[in-house]
RNA sequence: GCCGGUGUAGCUCAGUUGGCUAGAGCGCCUGACUGUGGAUCAGGAGGCCUCGGGUUCGAGUCCCGACAUCGGUACCA
């Protein structure tokens, strides 16, 4: 038997090699520069919350809901890792309102944790980046948030074309909804049905929609699914309003004005649109970043007007050669109701969230950012220990000039330290030996030049070793100026 | 959660109708090469064959269960 501990790590959750920490800092940095650049300020909360600020409490079980970790404290209250950031602010909104300003707008990113099934590129664990305007009704916040999505993705090199934010409003969806109900309003769970069932729009198709909003549906495995029960006249309706599509924003807005008829919220989210168009294209977001499609809901329960989603359009194909859905990489809207559970004042509120990690993996995919290992490109190597005083000052030279220098701490002989230095991502290696400090020289070697020369090194191997066409022989001096330059061969940015 | 596929070395996988000491490629390590990574050659390490039961003279191979993983479906604040 053995008492030797397994190492194991949590299901869904993962550990981040020096790569992507490196990746997904860059995309960070990008982002939070564009969110500054629209005023937005940081803000940081625990990443532990109460329950009950969570608004994830089961009064019946006594038990917080599936789906959240959740552990007693001390006093056996109900604690959790929160799953968003979005019921974070809120609580920090309502504990310091008499002090933020308004609007307040901040923005935070940090990981928030779900207990769901895992699948590519979904983790118990995982990176969100928000901004949201709290405290104004006003559609220009909206209309930012729109605009400060595009930014964002343009900042991280997605382009115009590539991707897409659609916009949709809540109450033009509850205004159908009225229709769709005789002017009345549908019971709850009924709206929440519909819903759902448009949200599977993308994986069944107009006419799966339709069997769900009606009788009910087979799939291929034979699994039946429940249908909402609505009448063929009803079922119209709805189709008819997802299928509503037109050249241009506006044209949606008068599409959409038929098809609502005399219901009041209806008019009211149209209205809200017709807003944000006017403030999208006075800030010039024209047609091919921003739409407005119907066929956007969101699953969250707690929006109440505008919606907004950005996907990427761009296909792409991952390592095994078949293309792989990235779908919503960022989205938000208007959530006018969730302070109001502290407060009991209504606070208006809107934002957006983006997913760090699935966007991460999608900017890899596409080759818009590098997964970089290495901090230092240079490698002082030490082939003769007494010579150690001197590699420990070429070292700190190096350093002073800014450039990012280890120094070879192994005990190893040269090849391996060479090896070491590919394997850690080093284009340069500084070589200083007798021969180099006699002549006042030290010797530098381009890595990189290496692995393409070595390609062509044939059989006569010490013959090529004599030459070392990727090494050259530099003053003592200029080290830093002659490491600069070789580094510069290969600096993208 | 439900349905299905898959679990053999660090990775990708072989493993014949159940039958001797479980294999390959890549990677890794060591050496040829005492001042040079990538080439070549030679060697080497590394396997509770996912786990637990069962059938059998005998199980990596068959059966049951668990777990993990992948795909579909449901849920998703």
């Amino acid at each position: 038997m053995s008492d030797k501990v397994r190492p194991r790590i949590l299901k869904g959750m993962r550990d981040l090699p020096p790569e992507q920490m490196r990746a997904r800092r860059e995309m960070i940095d990008k982002i939070r520069i564009v969110y500054e650049r629209y005023g937005f300020a940081p803000l940081e909360t625990p990443t532990l919350e109460y329950v009950d600020a969570l608004g994830k409490f089961l009064p019946e079980a006594d038990q917080p809901d599936g789906g959240i970790f959740a552990f007693r404290d001390e006093d056996r209250e109900w604690i959790a890792l929160r799953y968003d950031l979005t019921a974070p602010l809120s609580r920090y909104f309502a504990m310091n309102k008499a002090t933020l300003p308004r609007p307040y707008r901040r923005y935070q990113v940090g990981p928030v944790f779900r207990m769901e099934k895992p699948g590519p590129g979904r983790y118990r664990e995982f990176y969100q980046f928000d901004f949201d305007s709290v405290g104004t009704s006003s559609m220009l916040a909206d209309a930012e948030a729109c605009m400060v999505m595009c930014d964002a993705l343009e900042a991280l090199g997605i382009e115009a074309g590539e991707y897409m934010v659609r916009v949709n409003n809540r109450k033009v969806l509850n205004g159908v909804l009225e229709r769709v109900a005789g002017g009345d309003t549908l019971p709850p769970e009924v709206t929440h049905q519909v819903l759902r069932s448009i949200d599977k729009l993308d994986r069944l198709g107009i006419e799966g929609v339709a069997a769900l909003l009606g009788p009910g549906r087979k799939d291929e495995s034979g699994d039946v699914m429940k249908g909402v029960g609505l009448s063929v006249d009803q079922i119209k309706i709805v189709v008819g309003y997802l299928t509503a599509e037109s050249a241009t924003r506006m044209n949606v807005c008068d599409e959409l004005e038929s098809l609502i008829g005399e219901s009041a919220i209806g008019r009211e989210g149209i209205a809200e649109l017709r807003e944000i168009d006017t403030a999208l294209t006075a800030g010039g977001f024209g047609e091919d970043r921003v739409v407005f499609d119907p066929t956007v809901v969101r699953g969250l329960a707690y929006y109440t007007g505008p919606v907004f989603e950005a996907d990427l359009t761009v296909e792409i194909v991952d390592g095994s050669g078949r293309p792989r859905q990235f779908g919503s990489v960022f989205g938000g809207g208007r959530y006018d109701d969730l302070i109001a559970r502290f407060t009991g004042e209504k606070v208006p509120a809107t934002g957006a969230s983006l997913g760090v990690d699935r966007l991460l993996a999608a900017l890899i995919e596409l080759g818009k950012i590098d997964a970089e290992p290495a901090t230092a490109k240079v490698l002082v190597t030490r082939l003769d220990k007494n010579l150690t005083a001197e590699y420990q000052k070429i070292a700190g030279e190096l350093r002073s000039a800014g450039i990012n220098t280890e120094l070879y701490v192994g005990k190893q002989g040269i090849g391996k330290q060479f090896k070491y230095a590919s394997a850690t991502g080093k284009t340069v290696c500084v070589v200083l030996g007798e021969d180099e400090m006699g002549k006042g020289e030290v010797s530098i070697k381009d890595l990189r030049l290496g692995d393409e020369l070595s390609k062509e090194i044939g059989a006569d191997r010490k013959k090529w070793l004599e030459e070392q066409p990727a090494q050259l022989s530099v003053p003592r001096l200029g080290i830093a100026e002659s490491v600069r330059e070789v580094l510069a061969r290969y600096s993208s940015n």
